[in-house]
RNA sequence: GUGGGUGUAGCUCAGUUGGUUAGAGCGCCGGAUUGUGGAUCCGGAGGUCGCGGGUUCGAAACCCGUCAUCCACCCCA
């Protein structure tokens, strides 16, 4: 008989990953709401609409990247590609904009994409991401992309590099558009076939390319950033000086082209020289006009998104490894053993100790084996002869100090012993 | 969707120009006078050689196909 497998590009994240992940959730978490953010929960998957509508239908994530399901009446459903969409739609439908308070929110939890999986690159993966709604204010931008460098910082990632760039207004984009694309036509054939094509699609992401003939080939080409208007000038200028008096250290990247359709002025991306190909650890930007295409009022809004996998591989390679610890391993052998170690076990347990037992081992020299495999700090042992006296002995597995101690009552002196020291 | 690499024990991998019972290390289970772990020594379990076809007296090895996986492109977190 066939096993049946995994789906392609989706993980398990096995026991010894773990403590690792909780590791990089609780740091987020713990950061998110220390900078005044509350966590939502949105639903993984969505109308197909809402994400054709805000992600922007020409782009890849839309076009060819969607796990798209027909519902049993028939319509579209799509597993989320993003969090964005769901924030703001949720932030819509519940009419949070009334609130006059800042709505300020985070989320954590899976994506899926269908491409195909590489290093950091998985088809269902992990994000964690905030959007803070309402302020059009710089020091809005400047939070949230303090709050992301601060949040790798502590994880003591290695080698990170924060570019940022402006998009601009959607009519000084406009306005850029046409200069820009008569300057590559000018010199067509220096780029390479993707290029090309994107010359008309989509000609800011020709800045983007990586192939060098390209990159030298737009060395010169009019830069956005010189075709600011003067208000998103102001915006920018205010963000980097605010980076600035926070000490964020960032790096000016006019060819920084995000390709999500609802991006204005800020865009920003963190990279790290330690992920091979896909080096974006997390990247984000602000969205004023977002709210309204999703069918609500006006809203400004900013926000990111971190990859959780991505964050887990570079802490892979720093920080040393994790294990979830268990206090006492119970060695009851013998008859009478058996049966009170069954209680004792039982007894930690409720006192909130964590204790466990390998119910196949039936002599003390296979148990001590299990409990040195097990990382127990002690054991407690338990035979006939202990029994009869009414005694364990617990037993430091590292020291190898034991001491006789009463049966009756162990589970209370234990505890007592674990939280006062 | 495109390109390249890799598929042999739970894990990491050997396996000669095709040659007979497919190996090592680690891990696992057991033992070394029966109540004391890690070290050492000894023993044991565990493999449709990814799958299907072909060439051959003979295939883990060569050929074709297929699947899986990794890396890269595209693009993204």
């Amino acid at each position: 008989m066939d096993s049946i497998k995994g789906i392609k590009g989706v993980k398990d994240i096995l026991p010894e990953e773990t403590p690792r992940w909780r590791l990089i959730e609780d740091t987020a978490r713990r950061w998110a709401l220390c900078y005044g953010y509350q966590e939502i929960r949105i639903p993984l998957f969505e109308l197909t609409a809402l994400f054709a509508r805000s992600i922007g239908s020409a782009t890849d994530i839309v076009e060819k990247e969607m796990y798209t399901f027909p519902d049993r009446d028939g319509t579209s459903l799509t597993l989320r590609p993003e969090g964005t969409a769901g924030t703001v739609r949720a932030f819509i439908e519940h009419n949070r904009a009334a609130d006059p308070l800042p709505q300020k929110y985070f989320y954590i939890g899976p994506m899926f994409r269908h491409e195909r999986p590489q290093a950091g690159r998985l088809r269902q993966f992990h994000q964690f991401g905030v959007e803070s709604f309402g302020t059009s204010d710089p020091r809005a931008d400047i939070e949230v992309i303090a709050l992301l460098w601060r949040l790798l910082s502590d994880l003591a990632l290695p080698d990170l590099t924060l570019e940022i760039n402006s998009l601009g207004s959607s009519e000084d984009r406009a306005a850029y558009k046409p200069l820009l694309r008569s300057f590559l036509l000018q010199q067509e054939s220096r780029f390479c076939e993707n290029c090309r094509r994107r010359m008309d699609t989509n000609p800011l992401r020709v800045l983007d390319c990586k192939v060098p003939d390209c990159r030298a080939a737009t060395e010169s080409a009019p830069r956005l950033m010189d075709h600011l208007s003067p208000e998103a000038r102001v915006h920018f200028d205010q963000v980097l000086s605010g980076l600035c008096a926070l000490d964020v250290p960032y790096q000016l990247n006019p060819r920084l082209v995000r390709g999500l359709d609802y991006y204005c002025l800020t865009s920003f991306e963190i990279t790290s020289s330690h992920l091979g190909a896909q080096n974006a650890v997390g990247a984000g930007g602000r969205y004023d006009g977002l709210v309204e295409t999703l069918g609500g009022p006006s809203v400004p809004a900013v926000g990111f998104a971190v990859g959780l996998e991505r964050i887990s591989l570079m802490l892979q390679k720093t920080s040393t490894a994790l294990r979830d610890e268990c206090l006492y391993y119970v060695a009851a052998f013998g008859e009478a053993g058996v049966k009170c170690g069954l209680v004792l076990l039982d007894e930690l347990r409720k006192a909130g100790l964590s204790a466990q037992c390998d119910y196949r081992s039936s002599s003390l020299k296979s148990h001590l084996r299990q409990a040195d495999r097990s990382k127990c700090r002690f054991a407690i042992l338990l035979g006939d002869d202990e029994v009869a006296r009414g005694t364990v002995i617990l037993r430091n597995l590292e020291s190898k100090a034991q001491e006789a101690l009463p049966l009756s009552g162990l589970a209370s002196l234990l505890r007592a012993r674990t939280f006062s020291a």
